[in-house]
DNA sequence: CTATTAATCAAACGAACGTTCGTTTAATTA
DNA sequence: TAATTAAACGAACGTTCGTTTGATTAATAG
């Protein structure tokens, strides 16, 4: 046996070396650097094609290799736009979490009484969350994968939004149109229904997404005014 | 630093050659069948780590070492009560969600109008979450990571026991008790915010499960009944 | 035109993964 | 008590993982 893997080993050896040869010979075509390479594109493509594979298996199950294979790049090429696996799902939930809030307090206070102003977050954030489903499903389903030393940032951010939902219900409640509303179960239920929906909607579903805000929205106003 | 990796790799192998010597004098003591083991005990204590594990970090980062060192066993030793790591994870669903259609079923019934009936299916799911915490998160969350050949059967079972939701709202929008709902929508948005719950509940926390029941309760039937 | 920087590749690393296997001991049966 | 079955162990298997490295080419700046 022992003479037999010597055997087998010289017989690697020797492929290894005609592979290298090959490897040599090829290298005048097809090697390093590619033509019309940018590194601002490819750090695009690494995030995009990042957010639809952890959609589509999670993070964990996730490879590097499935990653760059999806971007069209060697794995190490990765590492040149991101630091490791942990830190470009950090990134993910970050960009996420920033945007969101951003996008609401463009629309906020367009509206004054608290009737119109939550009617508005409904629709805001079922629309905001059908279109960007990847951001979300990860945001939602991948907290677990977050290393701690980035998790308590993303719940912070999350709770500052949810914090807008909140002002608004309470707002309502001092102008005693929204009678015995419990504001935090409250939030926690109209957001976790909200949410909800894209985890379920399909673009040639039966309703239109103006129909399913419209369905939301007096779900929601019923529950709250009664 | 080649010499410094040569040195590491000696050690390495010396201490493992020690570690060796070890495990053989030990050998004498402790090894193979333990006192006092019971083949169903160690089955349950597998599946009830596999919740904990599954739970806390999620399905593809839970490793078959941790959970054996959960058990108290060794890596190998799981597969006697289990075909693979998959295998598990498809038990774990089908027996949660069999679990709950039964649960509901026993309490069916008991009540006759659709507004008693809607109460009591928001009691039943809130509580039920509640208490099963980890099968609810599993079941939620990692139905990405189940092989193709078990995920129609769970999604069979999950849209079985949410047709009973649906048959409640059918009922009551028959009677012109619930007028106007969307059954589809309205059964989707209900489950969701239902569930929601035992993603932010303490048991610490400042509303106890009866009234955070009834914040639901109440919410729910002023959305359907308007 | 030359030197420098940006971008990528091929190859490898050790570690950890799920899983298999032959052995060994505890409990049960005949 | 002897033979059989149940339960677990320890060690290893081949594979794949995230990551690092040094060489190599494309683009850009001087």
């Amino acid at each position: 046996m022992r003479i037999l893997s010597r055997k087998l080993l010289g017989i690697a050896r020797a492929r290894a070396e005609t592979l290298r040869l090959l490897c040599r010979m090829k290298k005048a075509q097809i090697v390093a650097r590619t033509k019309g390479s940018v590194g601002a594109d490819t750090k695009t493509a690494i995030y995009a094609a990042a957010k639809k594979l952890i959609e589509a298996k999670g993070f964990e199950a996730m490879t590097l290799r499935q990653l760059a294979a999806e971007v069209g790049v060697q794995p190490g090429s990765v590492y040149r736009y991101v630091e490791s696996k942990d830190e470009l799902l950090q990134a993910l939930m970050n960009l996420h979490m920033i945007s969101l809030i951003e996008n609401w307090e463009k629309l906020e206070g367009k509206g004054n009484d608290p009737v119109s102003r939550l009617k508005a977050f409904v629709a805001f954030h079922i629309r905001y969350h059908i279109e960007r489903r990847a951001d979300v499903v990860i945001a939602n389903l991948e907290l677990r994968s977050l290393g701690e030393e980035y998790r308590a940032d993303v719940v912070t951010k999350r709770s500052q939004y949810e914090a807008n939902l909140r002002n608004i219900l309470s707002d309502g409640v001092k102008a005693e149109v929204f009678p015995n509303v419990d504001l935090e179960v409250t939030a926690y239920a109209i957001i976790a229904m909200l949410t909800g929906v894209c985890f379920w909607y399909r673009p040639d579903g039966r309703l239109s997404i103006d129909e399913i805000i419209e369905v939301h929205q007096k779900l929601v106003l019923q529950g709250v005014v009664g």
